[in-house]
DNA sequence: CACTTGACCTGTCCGC
DNA sequence: TGCGGACAGGTCAAGT
């Protein structure tokens, strides 16, 4: 899915438009897509958008919020009512094609404008829940630590991650109950500004080697915030707009291309059936 | 405990 | 053009 950047860019671009709007109806065209109570949103407003790892939080009145996880191919697009007529200022081609095949759920709010959320996958999955009852919910209680926030610092991240001593590096970070929110491109990313080889195991890291991993994870997921997020094939910020930071990145999908850094041609390598980027040059 | 495989789904791309 | 296989921002569960 959607990684901790692009869930953040949905976020930002969600929020200042649905905070303060109220739900009038939902339209649930995949019942996989989508659990709980449709009658506890209906007309309640939208009092804070939010985002925990990979997941957006949507606080409504009447205590009751809707969890959504995009997964691998998840997309939210709001279109206002607006851009539905001549006249109106729509940013992407996206907007003026809602609904179209994948999409699986849509929320219309009362002053016209329409929350798209599309997953061709169907991995994707929106909850109604109550409020109070987030934070006891096995998905969001056993997350790890947010790692731009202020709190985290290598010594947590090495903390955390030595609980899994015999495990790859590359490996490690993707669970998320060690650090929340990074996943495949950005963890080939962070070792990469670490210097670190993706098949490390947690256990050989020296507290230098956690400290630039450490740097590095939050350097890479600033910038994937910065450029609006990563697009391989379909993520779209919430105005149907692709992120550019796949154009930044030093390996993620650029097998036998040139490292940035140094010249030498970047690896490709398969860990736990996923795709690994790495300069094995720069990264020891 | 750590790793592998399968599952959940649909779409795209590449090689033959 | 068609067909099969591999692969794709994620995460579970089960088996070894």
């Amino acid at each position: 899915m959607p990684e901790l950047p692009e869930v953040e860019t949905i976020k930002l671009g969600l929020e200042r438009k649905i905070i303060g709007q109220k739900l009038a109806q939902i339209q649930v065209l995949n019942n996989n897509s989508f659990s709980g109570n449709i009658a506890a949103i209906k007309n309640q407003e939208v009092i804070h958008v939010w985002r925990r790892a990979k997941i957006l939080g949507v606080d409504l009145t009447e205590g009751v919020s809707l969890l959504i996880h995009l997964k691998m191919s998840g997309q939210l697009i709001l279109v206002s009512g607006q851009d539905k007529f001549f006249g109106g200022h729509p940013t992407s081609d996206i907007m003026l094609q809602m609904p179209n095949k994948s999409t699986r759920v849509i929320f219309e709010f009362k002053n016209g404008a329409k929350l798209y959320f599309n997953d061709i996958r169907k991995f994707g999955w929106i909850k109604q829940v109550k409020t109070q009852d987030i934070q006891d919910l096995s998905f969001i209680k056993f997350l790890g630590p947010e790692p731009l926030t202020d709190s985290f610092n290598w010594q947590i991240l090495k903390t955390n991650l030595l609980r899994r001593p015999k495990t790859a590096i590359k490996i490690a970070l993707l669970d998320q109950t060690v650090l929340s929110g990074v996943g495949n491109i950005y963890a080939s990313e962070a070792l990469f500004l670490a210097k670190i080889l993706p098949k490390r195991l947690v256990g050989t890291l020296t507290d230098a080697e956690f400290k630039r991993l450490f740097k590095g994870i939050r350097k890479t997921l600033e910038q994937g915030i910065k450029y609006g997020g990563s697009t391989r094939a379909n993520f779209v910020n919430a105005a149907g707009e692709k992120g550019d930071f796949l154009s930044y990145a030093f390996v993620y999908n650029r097998a036998s291309e040139d490292c940035k850094r140094c010249g030498s041609a970047i690896l490709k390598i398969n860990q736990a059936r996923r795709g690994t980027y790495f300069c094995p040059v720069c990264q020891k």
